[in-house]
DNA sequence: AGGTTGACGATGG
DNA sequence: CCCATCGCCAACC
């Protein structure tokens, strides 16, 4: 079973791991979002603790496509908008993936978000 | 080696 | 409320 990041607590988030990079780090949080949640740019990046973060996670989201094992669909924008969507091989699988998952998504914009909403801070340690 | 280009989000005018 | 700015990584010319 996966667990979280071994996160140092008395040192800088802003340090990169030991050959790991924030792209990686990203990936490893995505990875833990349960089937059925979804979580945002912003919380990953606060979570990692990353300053200027939300954007990183974005560049992360971007290059993901290189990791299937990443759940990318699962990563929203903070209002429950699927702006990953057309980096997708068809502008409508994010949504299809979530509708399966159980969501509900009209305009591109998951209904009941807060329902969904999986924050890493509070899930894991 | 340097410029361009992105799945974001807080802030301030 | 809408729009501009800023933060500052990595892949790809």
């Amino acid at each position: 079973m996966a667990k979280a990041l071994q996160i140092p607590k008395n040192q800088s988030w802003r340090m990169k791991h030991k050959g790991e990079n924030y792209f990686d780090m990203v990936y490893e949080v995505v990875k833990l979002i349960p089937r059925g949640r979804v979580t945002s740019y912003g919380a990953i990046a606060n979570y990692l603790g990353l300053k200027s973060g939300a954007r990183m996670v974005g560049y992360a989201m971007n290059a993901s496509h290189a990791n299937p094992e990443v759940p990318a669909h699962r990563v929203v924008n903070r209002n429950g908008v699927l702006t990953g969507k057309h980096h997708f091989e068809n502008p409508d699988l994010m949504q299809k993936l979530l509708e399966e998952e159980g969501l509900t998504i009209e305009k591109d914009q998951i209904l009941d978000f807060e329902k969904y909403f999986w924050d890493p801070s509070t899930h894991l340690l």
